[in-house]
DNA sequence: CTAAAATCCTGGTGGC
DNA sequence: TGCCACCAGGATTTTA
């Protein structure tokens, strides 16, 4: 579950340890979580040094000395763990990386949904990614444009990173709530008012996420604390926060979706 | 085109 | 207490 929020809390975390440090090998115990070639993984990752950490969409992105990118993707339950190579490994580990301090990086991923790519070029992983809806220069407008020609129900659309990237099931049911628009909308029937909340909405939740250090859910602990001030997500049968009406929760494509049926319209 | 379902996975949970 | 069915969901793939 970790979405544009938590990674972003996990990116900043990982600059200090991480930045100006060299890799020196890798050890993989779940083959299936590298989607690029292993061979060249371990062929063309050590010596190469971390320029910086950025975020992309819900990926980390390792910008390395020799021009390649790491990408790593922590899916439901991923977690990365700066510790010594003496200290005992956790069970779920699945990927390892050697620092050149004496260090490693862990990619802890119980559920063994989490991905890693090494390329030449960030396309080939994040080339299809929608726009980043937090930097200042996703305008409004840039906003209402991505709507022209779309259609479907508004919850399905706000998890396709290829329309913005980013938004997972927690922040895509907040800004619905915010924004106070009915998550089973066809999106071609928002006006221009709806989707101006629904702007400002998505930034206001994602910021929140951003400012509370992310969700901790799922017994996957990363210190955050912005479960405190779900709106509507994992508050079924609850009273709404504005109304006081039931919140309910119900299954739009694929997903439990939850909503507030009389504040949201 | 949309939409739903299946897929990958295992820890946690609820029922009996 | 133990067993088991079932659920969670990000992204991709398949099917309708």
């Amino acid at each position: 579950m970790p979405e544009l929020p938590e990674v972003e809390t996990v990116v900043r975390g990982l600059r200090g340890p991480l930045v100006g440090r060299t890799f020196t090998g890798v050890t993989i115990t779940w083959p299936n979580s590298i989607r690029t070639s292993i061979l060249e993984l371990q062929s063309r990752l050590p010596g190469q040094r971390i320029e910086k950490i950025t975020r992309r969409g819900k990926y980390l992105q390792f910008h390395l000395s020799e021009g390649d990118m790491l990408f790593l993707h922590l899916k439901m339950t991923g977690d990365l763990l700066v510790e010594p190579e003496d200290e005992p490994l956790n069970p779920h580990v699945r990927t390892i990386f050697d620092l050149d301090n004496g260090h490693q990086l862990r990619f802890k991923d119980p559920r063994k949904f989490g991905r890693v790519y090494l390329v030449d070029n960030a396309d080939k992983v994040v080339g299809k990614l929608g726009p980043e809806p937090l930097p200042d220069d996703f305008t409004l407008d840039d906003f209402k444009v991505l709507f022209r020609r779309r259609s479907g129900r508004l919850k399905p659309l706000l998890l396709n990173q290829e329309f913005i990237a980013g938004v997972g099931n927690i922040y895509a049911d907040e800004s619905s709530f915010i924004a106070k628009i009915d998550p089973r909308r066809t999106v071609d029937t928002l006006i221009d008012a709806e989707l101006e909340r629904l702007y400002y909405a998505i930034r206001q939740a994602l910021n929140a996420g951003i400012t509370h250090k992310g969700a901790s859910l799922d017994a996957v602990y990363r210190g955050g604390e912005f479960q405190n001030h779900f709106q509507v997500y994992g508050r079924t049968g609850e009273p709404c926060l504005n109304c006081g009406a039931t919140i309910q929760r119900i299954v739009l494509g694929g997903r439990s979706t939850h909503f507030c049926p009389v504040c949201q319209t």
